[in-house]
DNA sequence: CTCGGTTAGTTGAATGATCAATCAAGGCCG
DNA sequence: CGGCCTTGATTGATCATTCAACTAACCGAG
């Protein structure tokens, strides 16, 4: 195995401390320093920090499945306990951090109140790279909810959910926020399958 | 009526500024600016730029009838409306300012990660007192729920479906996320409301 | 009423820290 | 040689905070 190159370092460095301290907060002398590279480096593969931003969003979009999702998903096959197996790797994030660190999207879509429109747009891209995961789930279990589900109203709902958990988890730093969150949620797709209540038409 | 005094208008303008820019991005001169104060006459009230964020978090916990619940609710008597009338203020403040503006609350308490204790129990005590609000409609409305419904966890829910559609409302810059999910959460209701599903139970 | 003193509040320039970004010089490898 | 990459001190901007001097209001003593 290679080792990474200075470019490469640059990002997995700057993924670390984005996710863990927020943009903001942290400084191109933190990228420097654990990645190991000096400024004039850094500076002639990116033209400014926002860029290194820029990178890491792309990077992340690009490896859900394997950072995120593959490792979720061991052993888990039911599409519909997929859904519920990656809110639990939240959980463990959370538990494993005493409530801290949450979803480092999430995160950094909240504090950058003006973003620049191409981390806007990659902001959106890793939430609908989550979200479509979801409806795949939701089209694989397609046979135990009802026909005319909106796939793509219920897994932004999942998200919803997870991330309003986090928040709230993180706020009170008790995970019994995030859980009541999830068993709402379950409970939401235990209704849906039992078709109670008019078929859901959006507004 | 008497011109706020110097404090006053230092909280009001922090206010402001924190709520719409956030707290990092607040400089102490962009709040002496607004508020027309300098920085001898703030840091005699202040010890810090921090105690300011203090005051403002306890101004708006104090004052979340009167700036928040009552005008939502004007007009509106029937207690579970109330709940959507709230998120429909929400969704008013998404659409007048271009899907840029959520809820503070919960900006903040995303952007501070690691925020001072006496911070985050004021960002958990400003969620408690909304999501007290919402729990005190469940129980005017409980005559049109199941009976062994959990009051406290379903308003958490709630918080939980305006925080993460006003966050995928802002990512997206499309106020159609949020209406999903309040449509959801409406169906949600609904559904608890038909009985469907075995009564809800924490894990 | 008036003088002296005390306190609360104000002023705004100065300070030092931190930060993103620059650049001239040099090294490596074709 | 020449393009790609690295070095790291430097720059200038921005930031939160400090401080010494100033004003205004009040209060009690003579």
């Amino acid at each position: 195995m290679a080792p990474p190159d200075t470019r490469t370092r640059i990002v997995l460095a700057a993924m670390d401390l984005f996710f863990l301290k927020g943009f903001g907060s942290t400084s191109v002398a933190d990228i420097l320093s654990r990645s190991q590279v000096n400024s004039g480096s850094l500076y002639h593969f990116f033209p400014g920090k926002q860029d290194v931003l820029l990178a890491v969003l792309e990077f992340y979009r690009d490896g859900i499945r394997e950072m995120l999702l593959d490792p979720a998903w061991q052993g888990v096959d039911d599409p519909i306990e997929r859904i519920f197996a990656l809110l639990g790797a939240y959980r463990t994030m959370l538990v494993e951090s005493d409530c801290t660190y949450g979803c480092p999207i999430g995160s950094l879509a909240l504090e950058l109140h003006e973003p620049d429109p191409a981390v806007r747009a990659l902001l959106e891209a890793n939430f609908d790279a989550w979200t479509g995961a979801i409806e795949g789930c939701l089209a694989a279990g397609a046979d135990r909810l009802p026909p005319d589900i909106d796939r793509r109203a219920l897994a932004e709902f999942a998200l919803t959910a997870m991330e309003g958990g986090v928040m709230q988890a993180r706020t009170a730093r008790d995970i019994a926020r995030f859980d009541r969150t999830v068993d709402q949620l379950r409970h939401h797709f235990t209704m849906l399958r039992s078709g109670a209540g008019a078929p859901f038409t959006a507004a």
